[in-house]
DNA sequence: AAAACTAAAGAATAATAATTATCTTTACAT
DNA sequence: ATGTAAAGATAATTATTATTCTTTAGTTTT
């Protein structure tokens, strides 16, 4: 995992830098889709002094080069997530929470829908779904 | 439409203003999921002494009394929808543009299959799907 | 029906929160 | 030693929310 990460940045060109491991590191650690700000809490603690705008970039970069995914949220901020094989997403009605949730059944459920109700005028290059809902914990 | 606007309102012990009307009008007239940075300038034009607060204030009103529904974006901003019934969305790859995406058939399948693959520890209330890719126009 | 009352709504403005931009410094790679 | 990418510090922007004060609409009272 922390190879592939080294790795894809490498072949992009792009530094492996103390930085970036830290940034890299919180969002596997954190776990639960975190914020931007929830990243700098984190790295905070080790790393005190790692600069805001830093993070946001790295962020940026790690996106670009599909190192993490954006995640939408209710709210007008964007979440993290490293996980990057096709998956959709459990929103918690109710708190911020929000899960993977991966389906290779559903997903080729949805597929072949599509594959016999084209959309006309629009080519379809991804398909997520928003899952909203409670979790029983 | 317009009497469904003014009645749900009503029902909801919520005054009928002239701002409210605008507000809702440029909705229906932007049509394009439009931000509520995309309704203030629409309605400056006729209306020139609305203020920002009170766009941002009746659009939160709209969405707690479901005559409104918020979208999200790619950006960190919200985006607003008067259609609503339940329906997905079709996100441009490379541009802004969101349209409705409505179909019963796809709903129901999707229905189905939950009710036969439950998710351990969570209800669903509801599932959008984000269908992103190009529109050929 | 007009005047007075009340509460909701609007305007103006300031405040906040998330993000982005700019500019300088640092660090690694040739 | 030099060049370039990245990091740090800070300021600026952007979207949104909160605050305060005024206006308006709808109701009650005369």
């Amino acid at each position: 995992m922390n190879k592939d990460f080294r790795e894809k940045l490498k072949d992009n060109g792009l530094k492996v830098t103390p930085q970036r491991v830290a940034i890299f590191e919180a969002i596997l650690k954190l776990d639960n889709h975190p914020a931007a700000d929830d990243i700098i809490s984190f790295i905070k603690t080790n790393h005190p002094n790692i600069s805001v705008g830093t993070v946001y970039k790295v962020l940026d970069i790690f996106v670009e080069n599909n190192l993490l995914k954006k995640v939408k949220s209710e709210k007008d901020i964007m979440r993290y997530d490293p996980h990057l094989s096709n998956h959709h997403h459990l929103y918690c009605a109710e708190t911020e929470r929000i899960e993977d949730y991966e389906d290779q059944e559903l997903n080729e459920l949805i597929g072949n829908y599509f594959k016999k109700h084209k959309i006309k005028n629009f080519k379809i290059h991804d398909i997520k779904l928003q899952i909203t809902g409670k979790f029983n914990t």
